[in-house]
DNA sequence: ACTTACCTGCACACTAATGTGCAAATAACG
DNA sequence: CGTTATTTGCACATTAGTGTGCAGGTAAGT
């Protein structure tokens, strides 16, 4: 096969169809994880086709990354969705959403930093706003119902949660800390918008137990 | 003048010399900010030179950005040390360190989504440890001394306090917030680490008062 | 086997940006 | 005024990446 392709996995067998267009999306979000500025080639040959191939399902660059942004996009709403829990309490339902959007945040990691660069910036807040709104909502309820502090407004409070997130998220494991988890990320949250450790400590796990 | 330049600033006079590579790195902060691709030849017409002019100050794309980062690391680093107060409660001397760490970051605002995506994330990450260090240090302390909770691991709280505190940054000021301020990081920071929200704006505005 | 759909391997044309070379204009400085 | 340092305005060579066209190859389905 023409250039040397230094070694690609074994594949099996390839049922070519649409099998090809999920393969790609996979690959982009790979690859373009590691790189932001990877090219079509390398994302095409990361998929185990070649560039031309590429074309036949996106027809530019941008549809690529469009297509990878829905459907992340849409992975996200379904976990808000499933995780709302209207009457609940406020850290509770905080902790909820945290912990959804950790599930997703997590398998689409490396696509983080892409948003960050690539998708620019009001695509980025488009896709996070419904999460945004939640928050928001909860917080300003818990603020009402004294479950939270009054030290920010909920919209400062908001950020601050999914910057939290965002950057436990994209922060590799290292020799400091084990890999934080979506019960850190929570227990970040709760105790950034006033709740005690202690306190957060049991949402969090009540939440766990609930959501799963 | 040559091509057509829509419209340059008054610009009295040009004294030559090394005013134009202040001139360069200034209008590259601008630019680069506000559009971390921006052409060599935007920034420096932005400058109000000529691209070839660039090259004669800066050997490349590489150097150019290499000089803003250690611009800014300079001021950072400055920055610290002014601030540094070893005998402080933990909770003041954070206070402390993330007030200093926002005026820079409040002068060098356009500069954070560039590092973030053209200077890579090691050389930001080295940008930012020594702030890094010191919030560790400072957390540990206090987790010691039960000035702050212990919920997370000090890596984590510092990841957390870095967090909101480059988000808040970056977030222009929307109709939802009056343009978040040091004083609303400092906040968010310790609360985040476990100081109850009275006690946090206690220290905070003492931290006010004492750095200025 | 035949048809359909897709993949491949080129070859192109095109664009945007980078980095250099050089001679002429221009400012700064003594 | 002359010297020196800089800037300017081209013209080039180069590179990397994008998007298309088209002729053949290969798998799948019937």
């Amino acid at each position: 096969m023409g250039t040397g392709r230094t070694a690609a996995e074994p594949q099996p067998r390839r049922s070519h169809a649409r099998s090809n267009r999920v393969r790609l999306l996979a690959a982009a979000r790979e690859e373009l994880g590691r790189d932001p500025d990877a090219s079509l080639d390398e994302i095409a040959r990361a998929a185990g086709v070649v560039r031309r191939t590429l074309y036949g399902h996106f027809p530019n660059r941008e549809a690529l990354i469009d297509a990878l942004a829905a459907e992340a996009e849409e992975r996200l709403e379904e976990a808000f969705t499933a995780a709302r829990r209207p009457g609940a309490e406020p850290a509770a339902a905080l902790a909820g959403l945290v912990l959804a959007s950790w599930e997703v945040g997590d398998h689409y990691r490396m696509l983080i930093s892409l948003a960050r660069r690539r998708l620019g910036e009001e695509r980025l807040r488009a896709i996070l706003a419904p999460a945004r709104a939640e928050a928001v909502a909860i917080l300003e309820r818990g603020q009402r119902d004294g479950s939270f502090g009054t030290h920010l407004p909920a919209p400062v409070l908001a950020l601050a949660t999914e910057s939290v997130v965002l950057a436990l998220l994209e922060t590799p494991p290292s020799a400091e800390w084990s890999d934080p988890t979506g019960q850190a990320a929570a227990t970040a949250v709760l105790v950034a918008a006033g709740v005690s450790p202690a306190a957060a400590r049991v949402y969090v796990e009540a939440a766990l137990r609930t959501g799963r």
